[in-house]
DNA sequence: TACTAAACGAGACGGTACGTCTTGTCTTGAC
DNA sequence: GTCAAGACAAGACGTACCGTCTCGTTTAGTA
């Protein structure tokens, strides 16, 4: 199917002591803590949705003091951001040959994802509490740049072989994309299968055409 | 610029004694009442936030006790979104003798909203609320069918006068729209001016196009 | 047994309209609406207690609105207080032959009372309200002269008969005899039987005699 | 006077780990926070009264929150009556020479306590409330028996002396006592000055004389 | 081998909002 | 002018959660 893209692993919790090579005094941090938080966190989000989560609820599944969770988290939303970003898996780089066919696979992921419930509230989540938190907003740039860099490279590739008009403008198209199943899914509240992706997409690219 | 079509009234606190004509006994609800909580949620909205409304300070605010405020909405979450609600104008039905002019007026509107904080801030609450609340989400249907029913009436004149394709799926155009302001705005976090509601109009017009 | 001495009628909610004897206009007030919301009153207070008593419980149970309560009790506590004095039934005037006999059938009447939790609860939730309020002070008065008139009238023979001296301070020993059976049972915790209550009527009317 | 008689310190919130040297995991209660809580509400007690002291009040006045105050109490009424005891000084032990003084000593004290509003309001609000409350109803009996065992002690020393029947019933005698001063002061709602006691007194010892 | 420093699980802390409950008053239409 | 029904302002109640702060213990590196 293609190659895999390696998202860019900046999480909110680092504290990106690149200047320290050598170790700090004491005891050094659990890294098991770590993973069993988000793991706690993980399972909680889809449980109970964004909002019913609790810090005391996760320090308590995942066998850890609540201090263990702000030591690395700032704060609730943060860790519930980082959790949600920990298990999102990569995209994969679709090859099959024409734009269409790539958009297809990376939007009709896109749609997959959105037509659950879980991937719904925690996305909603995370869009409402990034209108208030500069910092979420940023995580979800980085989130979602993975998409837009592999939608861009299609998109490129299309221009080459005249598929897509040479000056289009390719982050409106980007956005057109992503808009089209967030609204679908999220707004309208229909799912979206294949047949909705393939429509979606070769309207798009009809208003992009040369 | 046009008529103006009238959103319809379908509140959350509302309990449908459509049937029921006849008086119920004992003191009637204070009209004024419900005025004036929703005034002043409105006000604190935008004064605090979607998250720093509190029930206390709007009770206090709309000098009502909060047993009125609960005897009409059965949580914080619904009294600011009926607030919300009442205090979203209805969109005029623009006349602007093109489909393209039409359709930027509607979604420049849209785009204007939707570029201010607060405007993005409400609208993000509700549809995370609306993964969890099935009431959320009508309430969300029924305020967006306004702009949906504008937009399809502007569509399917499209078709009449040979701009849009007689095939074309307007459910899915319509989603085309709204998703693309939407996501510049609130997920890319870029604001949309009236270039960029021109070219995305422009750019699904081409796609829609016979 | 002997002769009953009616209890003084005076109720808290009286607005002693002595002076007007011709009809006020309007409907007249409904007699059994009183008797129902006493009745209601005294069943409550058996079952939740003088503190578990709630005026809205009372309405409904009385099948009255909260209005028609008012009208007649300035408080709850009032309220209460009079569905106490309703529901208590006034002492006989014994006649033993002897003082002795005569006070253990006054006190054992009292011992019996004061014996079940109901009696206790609600007497001691009339004392602690009569210490902040005066009129339920007064009102408590009014309700335990009976029995003191009736106490003083056996001493005062007992005095003629030469069991008690003729100096005895007959308010003094009348607090005895109460104060005995009310610690007894309420702040010892102990049932007052007639083999305690003949014990306490000896061993105070040892310490009168002359 | 004498010396003082420690009274047993068992307070209604405690969880009684007697059998726990070791400690709990998780910090430690603070203390102070029990002293401050405790402070407040008493200081409360003789501001507002038994009924007007309110969990919001004491915790701002202890600078504590809430949540400080239920993890020791399970409600207000635990609360205040706590307050109530820890806030009542031991009596003393007296040593006059004489029954009769030594009595009159410690029931003055009693006279003098319940002389006052304040004092009567407390009493007679966990009276009250012991009628319903049976951990109340225990404490009470803890708080009252340090009275009862000096007095015991008295008239214990009373029959030695010849000054009391050596069958005479050492419990009902207390009883006689702490009642006449509970329901002249309480009840008949007037004041006992050293008079009075000096009355009650006497003629007790002498129903109780040989 | 000790000492130091930090992390750990547990849970108490101050603060704040929630949604419920009760009191005493007010407002309907019916009687 | 009273009645039943029930809405109203005010405000206390007890719960839940947040993010911080102690406890005593554990785990490393340094002396």
């Amino acid at each position: 199917m293609g190659t895999t893209l390696r998202r860019p692993a900046a999480a909110v919790g680092e504290t990106a002591a690149v200047e320290v090579p050598s170790r700090r005094p004491g005891r050094p941090r659990d890294e098991g803590a770590a993973q069993a938080i988000l793991a706690a966190a993980t399972e909680l989000l889809a449980e109970v949705g964004f909002a019913g989560v609790t810090v005391d609820a996760v320090a308590h599944r995942a066998g850890v003091g609540k201090a263990t969770i702000y030591r690395r988290w700032p704060s609730k939303e943060r860790l519930v951001l980082d959790a949600t970003m920990a298990s999102t898996e990569p995209i994969p780089v679709p090859e099959t040959g024409s734009v269409a066919g790539d958009l297809k696979v990376v939007y009709g992921r896109m749609a997959e994802h959105l037509s659950q419930p879980d991937g719904r509230s925690v996305l909603m989540g995370m869009l409402a509490q990034a209108t208030v938190d500069e910092v979420v907003h940023e995580l979800l740039t980085t989130l979602t740049s993975q998409r837009k860099e592999v939608t861009r490279a299609i998109l490129r590739r299309g221009i080459e072989t005249g598929e897509v008009a040479g000056d289009a403008d390719l982050d409106l198209l980007i956005d057109l994309l992503g808009g089209a199943v967030l609204y679908r899914t999220c707004v309208a509240g229909r799912p979206v299968g294949p047949k909705t992706v393939d429509k979606i997409v070769s309207t798009i690219l009809r208003g992009a055409a040369p």
